[in-house]
DNA sequence: CTGAAAGCGCTAACAG
DNA sequence: CTGTTAGCGCTTTCAG
């Protein structure tokens, strides 16, 4: 046996020639479908056992009048992260039960490589894409959806028309954990951010401003730090709040390393029991660190199972009017929020 | 625009007749083989562009000599653990290298549904599987091998021959953490292992029983406690153990969750800085904790690497011996493995 | 350098 | 109930 592995495989027509009937027979015989007596369809079957034959579902959709791959392409940001990741899952586990496979790749937030892993979705004839778009434009997703494509966005929505989208309570959320904050006595809150290219990233601020403006608190401008991408970018941030004349007396951390970064140096310094801290995005044993973490939870699952719900309805034809579907997320208090402001 | 996109793609014959050319000289071009004139070249290319020509990868692999998909399929037990995801980045990123795709999917470590999974990648002809074999027989996994599908395993071996795979140091480092234990003075070491039928969790025992036997301390068999599947059940375990009349003072916790759930119960006892704890796989935040959790930690993405270079050699014919591949672990210190036996 | 004919494995559309 | 013919979109083979 060589991992090779040269011969030829047995196709439906050495099935055929076997049980000594059409291929059409074996066709119908295989995919189960009504119009062949009892005694073929033993002998068929026995026929394909010997020989060890297996359909060829490539072949078979090229010719196929719904021209079906029953595969999906998934395209994330990266899939080694516990959001994607648990997206993808979700995603899974729902195209599965319609015999789905998925196709998966992580576009690393890079157009070009999205666009790229894009054709080769397309190349193989996916039936539909449920994408994280990269930030920046979306010319490459709104060209392949305007080819036809089954698509759904998820986390953040298209900029352009006639496409379905899942996202969460991102600016809510936002203003909600602001304004526990600033009910606890904070008038110093921080903001820490992602990639202002990214939606997400927008309407977490967006919701943090609202937040302040409802407590009727002043916007401190030094106290809004954006574009933290990665832990490392986080903790020097938090590093240079810490180092203000007028520290901040709360974080509010609007992605999941960022909160992390601003962990590390709060813990660094002793802090973490004395600044308030609130993070968007749940993660690991944000429960088993001292304090625990109060957190923005999103509904990952929840949003998976509504972006596959989405993609193969579409798929499935339906044409009814583009959806926003937005999934609740929740506050989860753990004591790292609930902290009052420090006496000087 | 609708979202089922029901106009009829343009074909190569299309593109042929635009630019005026065999289909032949088309594909020639597409496929950027010697052979056309620059002239011819140029007017495929723009006929393409505008009639919005996309290859059909799976109409050409069908044709093909070679057969190729260009995708691989990887069957983990659960794409949303972080080990996991971990591994398909590993693998996807030096697919990605070879214009490879990769078919993903979760066999839940269900025989029956890892099988199923198995015929629906077959189906598709992928060029090759990268597995983590489920617990139990492997007869599916034989057989589609010997069909003659280049197939790597990953994290636990084969139990039939003629198939690569890529482990980690269980066994060894398994033993290192118990002979660190022991060396600290520890006399009563507890073993809380995952299922039995996991070759890890087998290897990992193996490697408790060792280092107990080098470090010339008997086996309590009270102490010993498997088939802790999740988080909870490990809470149960941990629970009973430190009831006995005479505690363990030291856990090697052998899995990801086991790790978590005796965290949660020495914490909850206030036993956190008294009972020594070293656990296999490294999770996140694992130094935030108080004491940090010493670990073992694997290489995950040595192991990806690894495992989708041999994969890929494979695909490309190499005929070489079985390999299997041992990818080192590290024991990682931070604090709860150096935890000295409490006085009573 | 270019093209015509054949056919990859399978299913649609029709006959019988 | 079963078979025949044609052809999905592409590449091979071989002939110009």
């Amino acid at each position: 046996m060589d991992q090779a592995g040269a011969r030829r495989e047995p196709t439906m027509r050495d099935v055929a020639a076997l049980a000594k009937v059409s291929t059409k027979t074996v066709s119908r015989v295989i995919n189960g479908l009504p119009g062949a007596g009892q005694e073929v369809v033993d002998r068929v079957r026995a026929a394909a056992r010997t020989l060890g034959y297996r359909p060829n579902l490539t072949a078979s959709s090229l010719r196929r009048s719904d021209r079906r791959s029953a595969t999906i392409g998934v395209l994330f940001e990266d899939l080694s992260n516990p959001f994607d990741s648990a997206l993808l899952r979700a995603v899974e586990d729902r195209a599965r039960q319609g015999g789905v496979l998925v196709l998966a790749g992580s576009s690393e937030d890079d157009r070009a490589l999205q666009g790229e892993l894009l054709i080769s979705l397309s190349a193989r004839r996916v039936d539909g894409v449920v994408v994280m778009a990269a930030g920046g434009h979306q010319d490459a997703l709104q060209q392949e959806r305007e080819r036809g494509t089954p698509m759904v966005l998820v986390d953040r929505p298209p900029t352009f028309g006639g496409t379905d989208c899942v996202t969460t309570t991102n600016r809510d959320s936002s203003r909600e954990a602001v304004l526990q904050l600033a009910a606890l006595g904070h008038r110093d809150i921080a903001f820490l951010g992602d990639r202002r290219t990214l939606w997400t990233s927008q309407e977490r601020y967006t919701g943090y401003l609202e937040g302040l403006a409802q407590a009727g608190l002043t916007l401190r401008e030094e106290l809004v730090r954006t574009d933290l991408h990665g832990a490392d970018l986080a903790e020097t941030a938090t590093t240079a709040l810490l180092d203000l004349d007028r520290p901040p007396t709360a974080l509010f951390t609007a992605q999941n390393l960022v909160t992390v970064g601003s962990m590390r140096v709060l813990r660094a310094r002793g802090l973490h029991h004395r600044v308030a801290l609130i993070g968007f995005d749940d993660f690991p044993l944000a429960d088993m660190l001292e304090p625990g973490i109060t957190v923005v939870r999103q509904d990952v699952p929840g949003i998976g199972r509504k972006a596959a719900e989405l993609i193969f309805a579409r798929i499935d034809g339906d044409t009814s009017p583009p959806v926003h579907a937005v999934v609740p997320a929740a506050l989860v208090r753990r004591g790292s929020g609930e902290i009052a402001p420090s006496a000087h």
